[in-house]
DNA sequence: ACATTCTATTGACAGATGTTCAATAGCGCC
DNA sequence: GGCGCTATTGAACATCTGTCAATAGAATGT
């Protein structure tokens, strides 16, 4: 009243949430606000003042700025792995190609997060790279577990070696391809995507 | 004298530079440090100490935290390039071949700075993301100038897409078997890179 | 209804790090 | 041997991360 209370919107009504609720809230709030800024180009200040909490919360939740990358980093991995999930029903080869149209789907989707979180992973510290790596090699392992011994690609070191490279071939090329299709369909993309797998494991010798 | 010069080994003899000197010592030292160091983990602190220097003057030549990662990188990036120029004289597939022989050597001779500045590179702001750009571009233009018309490779967006995805593939197995070999010789390795090229190119649709 | 307990949440403080700039001092030149 | 140019410094400043004892919302029991 009498004019004093200034143009501060919401003089902050504490809210209190339960841990679980205020931990995915901070998570999603990460995920949206890393997708256009890099970790160190978001300061805790603008992260609390986001979220309507005080700056010792985050610490509270997530120990500190790292803490808190990495949680929103699993959590995003967990998110990806999950949506990606091959169907129930179906023959084997059907399965992966619809697990590899729903990582495509999920990277063009949402380019601007998982290229920001993808990047700032690989380029982190050990716990960030072990959670890119962890998550990409369980994606990998559905190419050898999802049809045990009927599947025409062996398991050996080398081919390992192979499909992790084709893996890091496959991100380049959707997120390129969301950047600028090339006259490419989505289905040319697919195409593009299945049948190099098989065409550069070939190229191993022996 | 009298026991009061303390421990401090040289009380910083200032040593004055020529610009270009001072600039390169402070490069090549920047290399050093941020193999085994993220951008963030390096303070100027330690760097100007490491320089034997104050630092302010990490300022004067570079303006910054920043200015300075990307004189660093773009340095890097020069060097890589200069380092794989393929030799003047052969066929024209010979001296796209000993280009890449180039490549494998620089990036497993040094792995832990390539693996570093790349990564922080592709992760950073949009000048770092563009030295990256730029360097990998020059390095695909070869496949096309190399021998203009000769090539069995066609220069459309789609070609181009696929190159770089393949790009991708490469620095990824090149650094993976650094890490791991699986059992593949140098020679292997290139196998796989040279004959991954036409492999995956085929795999374009028309 | 009221008091009590539990704990989610805060705000002020301490420490570290990036940044600026006027002052300083090494080195070539006359 | 003095002078001027400029490479270099060091201290003050600004911003940000991280810490912790104090606070207050909500459930529970009486």
């Amino acid at each position: 009243m009498f004019g004093v209370t200034t143009a501060t919107p919401s003089p902050a009504p504490r809210t209190r949430l339960s841990p679980a609720q205020r931990r995915t809230q901070l998570l999603e709030l990460g995920v949206r606000l890393l997708a256009t800024r890099s970790l160190d180009e978001l300061s805790i200040d603008l992260l609390a003042e986001q979220a309507g909490i005080s700056r010792g919360l985050m610490y509270h939740y997530f120990g500190g700025k790292q803490g808190f990358y990495e949680a929103v980093v699993q959590h995003a991995a967990d998110d990806l792995y999950a949506r990606t999930a091959p169907p129930d029903e179906g023959e084997p080869m059907e399965r992966l190609l619809a697990s590899l149209a729903g990582y495509v789907d999920y990277v063009v989707g949402n380019h601007a997060g998982y290229r920001s979180l993808v990047k700032g992973a690989t380029a982190g510290n050990d716990n960030l790279r072990a959670i890119y790596d962890t998550t990409f090699a369980a994606l990998a392992e559905r190419f050898f577990t999802s049809d045990p011994g009927g599947l025409v690609i062996p398991d050996t070191p080398a081919v390992r070696l192979v499909i992790h490279a084709w893996q890091a071939m496959v991100e380049d090329l959707v997120l390129t391809w969301c950047d600028s299709p090339a006259g490419l369909s989505r289905a040319d993309l697919l195409q593009v995507i299945t049948a190099s797998l098989p065409a550069i494991v070939d190229t191993l010798p022996g």
